[in-house]
Parts: C-alpha cells; structure tokens; sequence
DNA sequence: AAACTAGGTTAGTGATCGCTAACCGATTTG
DNA sequence: CAAATCGGTTAGCGATCACTAACCTAGTTT
C-alpha cells in the first residue's frame, strides 16, 4: 500500500497553496507598514522569496491580493462572532466578544491595520462585501449590548462598539514589545470597563 | 489717516497664507480618504482650486505638504496636553486630557487619521520629529495615570494610554452622521472608566 | 509709471509602477 | 516517455506621477 489515503494533493499544489499564503502573510506587513499604494508588485513578490510579475499566477493582481487579505478577516471576524455569540448569552457573551475580538487583534495586527487603512483601495464589488461583512459584525455587537441595556438607541451602541474596537484595535500602536499575556489582559478588562 | 494699523501684511501676503491654510486643510481631508500615496500633487492642487505646480510656492514638495500637517497636529496635541497638566492635577488633570484629547479628535479627524497612517511617509527627520513629540504627549498621559496609580510599571500605563486613544480617535469610524454632543459624551465616558 | 516681485499657468522630463508577453524547466499526466 | 501543464523567469510597454522650466500677469515698491 504505497498510496497514502490523505494524498489528494499533489506535490505542486501544496507548494502552490503555501506560496500563496506566503504571498499573502508577506503582503500583510508590506502593506501595513507602507500602504497598499506604497507597495509595489515588486516588493511583494520579493517579500515572499520570488520576484516580480510571479505572483499573477496566484492572484488576479495587486488589488486581487489586497481583497483576499481584508475579505478572509472580515469573513473570519464574523463567521467567529456569530459562533461566540450562539454559544453564550447576556454578560457572558459581551465577554466572550471582548476576548474574541482582541485575540483576533493580538494575533492579527498587520491584517488589522491594513482593514481600517487601504479599505477604500479595494474594487467597487469587494469594497461593498467588506463593508458588508464589518457591518454585520458591528450589529452583532450591538445585538448583545442592547440585550443588556434595552432602550437605548441602536446607534449609541454602535458608536459604543466602535469605540471598544478602536481600544482594542490599539495593539498595532504598543510597541510590539510588551509581554502578550499582559498585554491582552489589560485591553479586555479596560473594553470591559469602558462598556459598563 | 488713510493707513491702518493692523496693515502689516500686504493683500499678496494675506492671499498666500489664505491658500497655504487651503492646501493644508484640502491635503488632510485627500490624505485622509485616498492616503498619502494614493493622492496625487495635481489633486491637492485643485481641491484647493489651483492646478498641480502651483503649491511648489507654498512647499517644498508633496512631502512637504504631509510634514506641515503633521507637525503642527503632534504640536498642537503635545503644547495643548501640557497646558492641560500644567493646570490641573489628579483626576482632574486626566478628565481634562480625555476632554482635551476628545476634543482634538472631534474636530480634526482627518488630521488624526493621516497621523497614524501615513506618518512614515515622512522624511526621516521629519518623521523623527513628529514621534518625538507624540513620545512626549505619551509621556504626559503616562505621568497622570502614575501620579493616580503610583507604583505601576509604566509600560503598562503607556498601553493603557494608547488603548484610550484608539477609543478616542475611533471618531472616524462612527459614522460623522450622529449628533456631535451625544458622540463626545459617550467616548469621554467610556475613556474615564476604562481607566478606572 | 517704470522696475521688480511673486504666485499662477502650461509643457515636458525622467522615473516608477502595474501588468503583459514570451520563454524555460520541472512535475504531472495519459 | 512524450505531451501537456504549471509556476517561475526576464524584457518591455503604456500610464501615471513628482517635479522642473519657461513664461505670463497682477500686485508691490520706489
């Protein structure tokens, strides 16, 4: 039995496949530090160990790698909050959100920085999609705290939820530095304080 | 009595610095929405009615333009914290610093999204400049929240100032739609008790 | 009012960039 | 094992961009 029953992929694919998430993780801090406009084809192929035009075998172009990116976070962003909030409820969950969301910032800076930074570089068609999805995250939010706090208005909250997003999101601007564990401590208690 | 004495700048000079601000004001909002790269020299030109070359006599170039705004928002912030401490103390010192912070972020939103997005587009001294002085408003922040809290490490009391400014400037974010007065509000509210 | 200054204009230049074309060698396939 | 496929390469094209040059005209100075 010389074939492996897991082999469905061929040698190229699976380098094919981690090339491309190499791409893609290379592309992120590329485009994190200098912008989208800042980077050209040229760096992001060499950040990934190729160079140049390699890269349209894998995307569609510059801005098909730049709606990858910012489409698997706002997918993962709320595909993730719709989990958290099905499987707990009330305070529970608004604490089960704070620590989704800041784990998704910690662990996720450069991808972070990038969605609230080149959003607006994206095609018509991803830009709506992006859009969308950020949206429904946020009435996700806004779901949980009007459970706790019914009666107020819809957009207070959501001015709330984007407020904790920016405390949470602030990660990118501590230096890199600190101890993680610390870190994220201090941000999910002080999201939880801000919204009490 | 035909010559006033307020007449110390001739109607060139006056129309000069009335184009200056323009070009100032008209790079912050471009800046803000396209980013530094992706807004060109003749469309800062004719969002302040001129056409492409014509702010070559005003600056330097188009980094020029980006170091100005820059420079005088992480003036303004620093100068305007530390009038902020120098008269006040405790924790009315760190309620003025979220009023004053709160303020700066309402009324130049675009100024605070240029600054944490394209600040290393400057040129490197610039760019030094600038984060020197954002250091220092740090700093200032840091030296209340220790005066309150004697005997935390500071580097985490800096994470915590920064966790505040991101809800703080989390203003471009909520949608400029809602009514001024409710938004301030709620966003100094929610700073003083993450900081709680 | 003549001479000068200064802020604007248009035309053009060199560099950079996104993307395509043409080709090449290794892996997969029949 | 021949043929097709696929992921890589280099060369180059067209467009855009920051910036300079040359000029023009209205305001300022003397």
């Amino acid at each position: 039995m010389p074939a492996e029953p897991r082999d469905v992929t061929t040698a190229r694919e699976r380098a094919k496949a981690d090339r491309r998430h190499a791409l893609l993780t290379a592309a992120a801090r590329l485009f994190a530090e200098r912008g989208y406009s800042g980077t050209s084809i040229e760096d992001l192929g060499a950040a990934a160990g190729v160079s140049g035009p390699a890269l349209y075998k894998h995307f569609s172009g510059k801005q098909g790698i730049l709606a990858a990116i910012l489409l698997e976070a706002s997918e993962g962003l709320y595909t993730g909050g719709q989990h958290v909030v099905a499987s707990s409820t009330g305070t529970h969950a608004l604490r089960s959100l704070v620590t989704f969301h800041a784990d998704f910032a910690l662990n996720n800076a450069d991808v972070i920085r990038v969605q609230d930074r080149d959003l607006e570089q994206l095609a018509d068609v991803d830009r709506h999609t992006v859009r969308t999805l950020q949206r429904r995250y946020v009435e996700l939010w806004v779901d949980v705290l009007e459970f706790l706090e019914p009666g107020l208005d819809r957009a207070v909250l959501r001015v709330r939820a984007h407020a904790v997003f920016g405390l949470l999101n602030s990660t990118p601007h501590s230096g890199h530095s600190h101890d993680r564990q610390t870190l994220r401590e201090e941000l999910e208690q002080m999201a939880i304080a801000a919204l009490s």
